[in-house]
DNA sequence: GTCTATACACCGATAGAC
DNA sequence: GTCTATCGGTGTATAGAC
């Protein structure tokens, strides 16, 4: 999604002390993509509650389309970085499995809009041109795999029950993102929001527990 | 939702042979919203989709939201009724929640819109007014309100491990209506439709392994 | 880079004929 | 019950001044 990088001000620096008007659009209509989906959310919102006149939103971004999609890149892309981040490569299958657990809680845990964003973006459909739709199909294509090698390895070695890869995939999402992005229901069930550090916290070791007796072929106690 | 009941037909019938216009435009509403999402559909497409003239839903839904509340309610409700007809009061808690799984995997395989229709409205937010909203709430409640009796009760006789029920009522939410809700990400994981009879009998058998491994003191082979 | 002004399609909803 | 016609508002997007 490179849509244009007017002036291209900082390169590779991280986090610039005065975020560029393009990094507060991105901000503000990552929020509200978030909480409203795409259709739910109009250019006239998106521009008051940068502190920009309407107009001036498509200077940065060619359309609403493109502006979507450069929030879901970013977000994507951060998520992924995550994941690599962690040296794991010589880990044994789950406890590989475990340490990305814990990052991608820690991940949608810091950005209360991550989990609602990906999980809208998975309904969301012909939205994006071919080009861009390609670009995010690769993203998640790539944490997918990620997960799936894992997986499959353990199956090998024996270390994990041989289940269904694609069926453990599907629920290792549901557990993670769909938790995170439940809102008002997960509030309603735990007493408190889902982003309070204690409610994260068991979270994180639910999942480890998925991990060690589904997965596990010696489950430890 | 009584939105308004015209002429009233057919009293506690069932499935009438010729479906009413209502029915026509509840069950196009549905998989329209279920696509789409509440903004992402507009009047018109529904009512070109029905085959009336667009103020003609005016007549039987005095508004969008009514249409929309209609809609939730309907599948709501037929979907808690599925759940009760399961004569399972006198069943241990574990066997109650396998029943369970299999009659809510049965109903979201049925009606393919359900899963998208009801996760989508846990993201929705103040679309309702407060009385419709309430009645939507209850709905959810009684839901929720059945497996966690179930899981405390299995806890309390000492049949299930001392687990956080609202995270273990989150992950069998996840686990279901994620799973079917899933669309494009599922299918290109699974290698074909989350609705293909043989991906619907894996993903009873991957919960039911969930049940017995995660949630079971004594788990059986 | 940001603004004002504007084009034009579509939205939800209503009025009133049949 | 369904239609046509129409209202006011908002949607995305563009033109052009500063």
């Amino acid at each position: 999604m490179s849509d244009r990088s007017p002036s291209d001000e900082e390169s590779g620096a991280s986090t610039p002390a005065t975020p560029s008007s393009r990094e507060k659009i991105l901000d503000t209509a990552e929020a509200l993509f978030a909480r409203s989906g795409f259709s739910g959310v109009g250019m006239r919102t998106v521009s008051e509650q940068v502190g920009l006149g309407k107009s001036s939103l498509f200077y940065h971004f060619s359309s609403k389309v493109k502006l979507y999609c450069a929030v879901l890149e970013r977000a994507l892309e951060d998520f992924v970085a995550r994941l690599d981040e962690a040296r794991v490569q010589d880990m044994p299958p789950v406890e590989r499995l475990h340490t990305w657990v814990d990052g991608v809680v820690t991940a949608l845990a810091e950005h209360p809009s991550w989990a609602r964003l990906l999980l809208r973006s998975l309904f969301e459909e012909d939205i994006a041109d071919e080009h861009d739709q390609q670009r995010i199909d690769t993203l998640f294509e790539s944490i997918v795999s990620r997960l799936s090698r894992a997986l499959e390895e353990g199956i090998r070695s024996g270390e994990i029950r041989p289940v269904s890869i694609p069926h453990t995939i599907q629920t290792l999402i549901g557990m993670t993102l769909f938790h995170f992005a439940s809102g008002d229901l997960g509030e309603d069930l735990l007493g408190e929001s889902v982003f309070e550090p204690k409610q994260i916290q068991l979270r994180r070791e639910h999942i480890r527990h998925y991990l060690d007796h589904v997965l596990r072929t010696s489950p430890r106690t």
